[in-house]
DNA sequence: TTTAACTTGTGAAGAAATTCACAAGCTCAA
DNA sequence: TTGAGCTTGTGAATTTCTTCACAAGTTAAA
């Protein structure tokens, strides 16, 4: 397959949760300008993105919003559970265990993992925090899909290691660390301090 | 000014993350091969990021490591303290509020709002929680700089347009929504769902 | 001083992403 | 069946971003 821009990913996400309120409302069809003018994009863009992947719409018509949602869904890889594990048993793997969007579209946190004697053994959002000591044993059994990292900064490669060890093959990285992985591995950072300066550039340098 | 890319933007504070560490190490100088190692991006990159905004560096020498970060940080708006408001007292508040580098890079928390009566009122974090219908109110007196929101998808419009109408121009927004501000206003969103529906489409479409 | 070894800053080239623009297909009403 | 009104899918054009490549400046050693 051509490579996929992150850019284009993004945006199918942006889509598919237009899609959904769509089909909530029980509309049946919808163009690619309506689309374009919810996600502040341009209809031309929006085509172009659904286009890598094969013609989903009527001429005339636009696309069928049930068919569509389903195809993006397939495509998004939506449709099977992704076993998540959290590591990292502190505030920042708390607030994003209660995040609900989380199990409703099919990542189910299986598994917490710290390395504070504090914490291990401790129950968690109806887990239990394992040993950080134990990932590849348990990896290797249970099949993990994805690694969220909520740990400091300072241990973020080293459990990045581990986490590559163990197999697992996608890491969402919420340390402020540049982290680097295997190319086979996919690595996604959410960095805030880079948000925040974002903002705080843009107030700085407005003309 | 011309404009600045973000991915530009964002590489900046990469780099001044580098340059905090070497300067903590005590390195005098940095070459923009060293940055860009560290960086996973090309030392032509690093230097063109730099180019928009003047010609920092030595040539045969590299860059004075304690200068560049200081002009990154000028460039960067960390020459000041900036008052954020967290709006919402959820878990995802509370997580961002304990992120050390949060103040350490002149981001005071100085305000918390809900709209709940269970939490209005409440300690938070060394503050009080209070109304959000106060906030357009208190931000004519106390200038807020930056919103950092954290409520439910379906109320995060309303906020922005709050927000928007207190004055306040810049926005960091963690509510899984795609959120309309006028053009002055600048927005951010961090969205879970579409990072982990990015990792997602990677394991699925892998060939 | 001279030379070798580096490194920057930047136009120009190249690559990637976005937008344009239009042929072609579909629907509906008459 | 015809025609008007939409809307898609997609090459081509355009814009934006990244990489190349090299003149010019700096250091250090001989």
């Amino acid at each position: 397959m051509k490579r996929i821009a992150d850019s284009t990913v993004r945006r199918l996400s942006l889509y598919l949760r237009f899609l959904e309120d769509h089909e909530a409302r029980g509309h049946a069809t919808i163009s690619s300008d309506e689309l374009a003018r919810q996600g502040g994009t341009t209809s031309a863009q929006v085509r172009k993105d659904l286009s890598f992947f094969g013609s989903f719409g009527k001429r005339g018509l636009g696309y069928s919003v049930h068919e569509l949602a389903s195809r993006l869904r397939e495509i998004l890889g939506l449709g099977r559970d992704w076993k998540v594990v959290v590591i990292g048993a502190g505030k920042i793997g708390a607030a994003l265990a209660q995040y609900r969007g989380f199990r409703e579209r099919g990542y189910s946190i299986v598994a917490v993992y710290d390395n504070s004697p504090d914490k291990i053994g401790r129950p968690w959002d109806g887990l239990v925090v394992r040993d950080i000591a134990g990932l590849e044993r348990d990896a290797a059994r249970e099949r993990f899909d994805i690694a969220v990292l909520a740990v400091p900064a300072e241990h973020a490669q080293g459990v990045v290691d581990r986490v590559v060890k163990a197999g697992i093959r996608a890491i969402l990285n919420f340390a402020p660390a540049q982290l680097n992985a295997p190319a086979e591995v996919t690595l996604r950072t959410v960095n805030m301090a880079m948000e925040l300066e974002g903002l705080s550039f843009a107030l700085t340098n407005r003309e």
